[in-house]
DNA sequence: CTGAAAGCGCTTACAG
DNA sequence: CTGAAAGCGCTTACAG
């Protein structure tokens, strides 16, 4: 059987636009960056040539020539949380309108994934990366950092005071929404956490806890590890040893939608005996049942802010670090109440 | 104030790396790349030069040498969408174990988009394309084709014959879900489909009114974009003009997701007023209240078939073009009942 | 404005 | 097994 593949077309290099206009390659170059001016006459003949012979300019080699790659790398634990996926589209929406790629790195909450990527990331010489690091400390961003490379933190902070960041207000943040679950009665507030370590999942606890502290309740903390397996499994736990429990805050939106499926599974009714409060407003948060009140990141705006950054640090910008701190915010639906009567 | 940043460290190049081992170039090289036998001796000494001068090879040279870069091009639609971000993290998981990266390109349902991608990737000259086009007959496509580029369509098909295929029969699909609804008692049954123009909606379509015809019923279309807003605009246009309506299919995850919102907000209760099925199980179907009947598509393994494809081409693999085609898969949950009381 | 030449940092036949 | 040399396809000082 004949392979339908016809011979496969040899590229045309720069030299034989060259050659097929008369003129250098040097020429051709000129045009095709258009930032030297060449005579009309020449211009012409370049552009009829790369027409005719369907010229594609080499990115490998204009890249090792120039010593640096239109690309951005975007290293994130989990590019199916719509957090993190939302981010990945904003920055790929901005990098794409000043002709720079994205380079997705998925780490999966996992530190030798993470270093991995980022050796990648530096071999490859992109232009900068946007990290939301699943090992703060990793010594890879420090490299990264001493080639001259950008990095900025997204929602989580790294440990090297070099790297800016894009982050968001989670201590505050938690400890309204806490204060905002006193307010309507409840005693017993539990939260499934996120994995410790990471900042931002450290922080909405240190909220949680700070905020139970200031009114002199008793906190109930499980470890649901930012999944969705996670949070069902957390809120179990947090029940069996909890029965008390009246409330939980989760602190993000796979671990409240897991835990949402678990609460349901053990006959949990949504507000009526437990209130819920999930951290993220993620596009299915308003359509579950019941609504759910969230606290809401601004992600969109986090990620333009990252990708700014960047990009003045790719332009030469060598200012201090930035912190760039936005707020959560509480958006009230229906998946908190009152504490059920009869709740200590 | 003084800028914190050091000065930049210059790059260790191969060969500051050969006269430190006291080495050729050629050496180092064999020794990093570890294919031919280089001397236990050399060896060690090229390692700890490695070591001290924290090397870290660069690509750019090493791809535009070789001809070739380790990367993939994945070109969806919308990359928002669970159904396309599970299609993206699990070519992720593959390329990243084949020690590829993925470059993510996200088109927004543009044509335009679509073909400064395409060209893009043919300039940056990755191995293989993973495309769910937004434009099946994009001349693009052809000229990937032409340099000799591996290119596989993913979930929707492309005109070139040269493409592999990996997609999902979806006009049996959505007939079979039609035939059930039919079997419920349903007689006035709508659909929200997708944009004109691509295969897959095409199909949805096709396979709708296939099952309509069968039974002798009329349909009914309005057409949702394929997106949140879409989806429930058109639900709202289709209840208007065809008030009998007792159960709707939805051509993907993102219409239903908005398309029961709309419900939602106009008092449509969910099963007993409108029965709804949606094409896509995505994470949060067995979430929302009620629980949605799907017609899953088996992604995951659409994205393995699609890579292990993608990768058998760049491996040298010319025979004829492949279409591999699974099936969708009815998920009944609590979306559908028998068509409401007095309904015609 | 234009071209010749050097060079980006690797890899890989080719000799030895 | 090892090294010298050529070359991947561009860009960019440097002359003219």
């Amino acid at each position: 059987m004949k392979s339908i593949y016809p011979a496969r077309r040899e590229r045309a290099t720069i030299g034989d636009v060259a050659a097929r206009a008369d003129v250098s390659p040097a020429t051709v170059s000129r045009v095709l960056n258009g930032v030297e001016n060449v005579q009309e006459d020449y211009r012409r003949r370049v552009l009829a040539a790369i027409e005719e012979l369907g010229y594609e300019p080499n990115r490998l080699a204009s890249n090792l020539r120039r010593r640096r790659v239109a690309m951005l790398g975007v290293v994130v634990s989990d590019i199916e949380n719509p957090h993190f996926t939302e981010a990945v589209r904003a920055v790929e929406d901005a990098a794409f309108a000043r002709g720079y790629r994205v380079l997705v790195c998925n780490t999966d909450e996992s530190a030798d994934k993470q270093r991995e990527y980022l050796k990648l990331l530096a071999a490859e010489r992109v232009a900068g990366v946007i990290l939301s690091p699943s090992q703060a400390d990793a010594p890879e961003i420090g490299e990264l950092l001493d080639l001259g490379m950008a990095v900025v933190a997204f929602d989580r902070a790294v440990t090297d005071p070099r790297a800016d960041l894009v982050a968001v207000n989670n201590v505050e943040g938690v400890e309204a929404a806490v204060t905002q679950l006193v307010g309507l009665g409840h005693r017993s507030i539990g939260m499934v956490a996120g994995p410790p370590g990471i900042t931002s999942g450290d922080e909405r606890r240190e909220g949680y806890l700070r905020g139970l502290a200031a009114h002199g309740l008793e906190p109930a903390v499980a470890d649901g590890g930012f999944r969705i397996d996670g949070g069902r499994q957390a809120v179990g736990e947090l029940l069996d040893s909890h029965p008390e429990l009246t409330a939980v805050v989760f602190a993000n939106n796979l671990m409240t939608l897991g835990g949402l499926h678990g609460l349901s599974a053990r006959g949990v009714r949504v507000p009526d005996d437990l209130s819920v409060i999930g951290v993220d407003d993620p596009f299915w948060g308003a359509l579950v049942s019941p609504p759910l009140t969230t606290l809401a990141q601004p992600v969109r705006e986090m990620a333009t802010c990252a990708v700014e950054l960047l990009f003045r640090r790719v332009d030469g910008d060598r200012s201090e670090p930035e912190r760039i701190m936005l707020d959560l915010e509480l958006r009230s639906r229906s998946s908190c109440g009152p504490p059920r009567a009869g709740a200590a």
